[in-house]
DNA sequence: ATCTATTTGTACGTATGTATT
DNA sequence: AAATACATACGTACAAATAGA
């Protein structure tokens, strides 16, 4: 229904103005994700362009992720719902070709992640709190070596980002997974927490225990004090390392 | 195409392959925005792909806002940096069909935007600190009727969202400048503010003086309580109105 | 299991538009 | 103004996938 910023670029004139149209026609129809949309053949004919334009009109739609395709009869292309992974692609896309430091992201974490907890106390699924305790306990252990160790960190962020995913707050919940994804991201493709740090391992699996039992209980004030605490520690032993963010697209 | 026909066949297989390796292409070489890739004959030549199939992977890359292209001599495809823009609407269109409440998108303005005034006390250039002040000013009013009310709104979002802008996090930046667009798409497209509240002018508008003020002086602590209040307070009055965000497609 | 109909996916040739020199 | 180099658009033919008979 916006004015759909119009890109207003003479070169893929006909390209461009199908796929806005056959965006004004999902929002004006009200589709919803699995609905049809006309096919290549009609498309062609309502709009007077070509197969190959009305194609790449669509394969746009679909980079976006707003249309999935499929052959056969009873194919065509149907409306599909942006799935969170390709939206964090899409954002990491965004910030490929910027500067964005680990202290950046333990900023929005500091800020983010006890909210979530607090929100969550009291509200994690039986099934998602067994997991969580059965992971803590595998790692109870300090890390062996740097691969173990790396293990343990990748490990941990998908910790926090399970538990952004159970947030009820859509954006809350998909920023703090994107914060956590770009983070583990690093982990792998960088040597980041390379240097071998003892108390990030001890004060991380303490917090954990703790934030699970707070969890649990469902005291919203102690969850959220003590994600805090965790996320003020780690950043403190994270910020010396300084490194920046890995390229990596992920589309 | 002779050997190199992959066994793999899902549905667009062959585009999304030179999509996939454009994207490669890009990362290997370390190309930045501007840089040229090879051209659509160079391209068919060396992928052994048709015209049609190189065509539709490049405007899937520019439809993704990684690529754009030029025609004329000299032409061809060239990195692009996605935009600010481009990535707000990929990420509204993830929304588009979840349900975000308002009092979702408050939830993290009240978590962030402080950290943006502390961050920014003492930051803001004169030049921006004059304009906001100016705005200030031009709202010192109570609005007449409706139509000055929604535009006194737009502008203060406007605010926050420029302020956002000058943050040096380019995420905390980005989180909270979309969070100010989705509001401000609501409240042009939606009736969202329309029970008339002289509260909500007034409290607006001395909140924003004294942040300024708190800006102006460098006083970090000041900006940030100042801030948070002010979000608390336009919670509070905003929360009855339990509006759902707009369907809005951006791309 | 095979065939058939439907619908997208790929290929290629040609023509047109557009910007640079 | 004209030639050049490149993307853009069109049309047709055929290949591949899939649901149903």
């Amino acid at each position: 229904m916006p004015p759909a910023t119009t890109r207003t670029r003479r070169n893929g004139a006909r390209t461009e103005q199908v796929a806005e149209h056959l965006k004004a026609y999902i929002v004006q129809k009200g589709l919803r994700p699995g609905d049809r949309l006309p096919g290549e053949a009609e498309l062609i004919g309502a709009l007077g362009m070509s197969k190959g334009t009305v194609r790449e009109a669509t394969r746009m739609l679909a980079a976006q992720g707003l249309l999935r395709t499929r052959t056969g009869p009873g194919g065509g292309a149907f409306v599909d719902d942006v799935s969170r992974d390709h939206a964090m692609a899409m954002l990491a896309n965004f910030f490929y070709f910027r500067d964005l430091s680990v202290a950046d992201l333990y900023q929005l974490r500091i800020a983010l992640e006890p909210e979530v907890a607090a929100m969550m106390a009291g509200k994690v699924p039986p099934a998602s709190m067994a997991r969580f305790r059965a992971d803590t306990r595998r790692f109870a252990q300090p890390p062996q070596d740097t691969g173990e160790e790396r293990a343990q960190h990748v490990a941990s962020l998908a910790f926090h980002r399970e538990l952004a995913e159970l947030c009820p707050n859509p954006l809350l919940s998909f920023v703090v997974g994107f914060i956590a994804k770009m983070l583990s991201d690093l982990t792998v493709f960088r040597r980041l927490y390379e240097p071998h740090s003892h108390a990030l391992w001890e004060k991380g699996h303490l917090y954990h225990a703790r934030l699970l039992d707070a969890l649990e209980a469902g005291d919203a004030e102690a969850a959220r004090s003590t994600m805090r605490a965790h996320m003020e520690a780690a950043r403190t032993l994270m910020t010396e390392q300084e490194a920046r963010v890995a390229k990596a697209f992920l589309g």
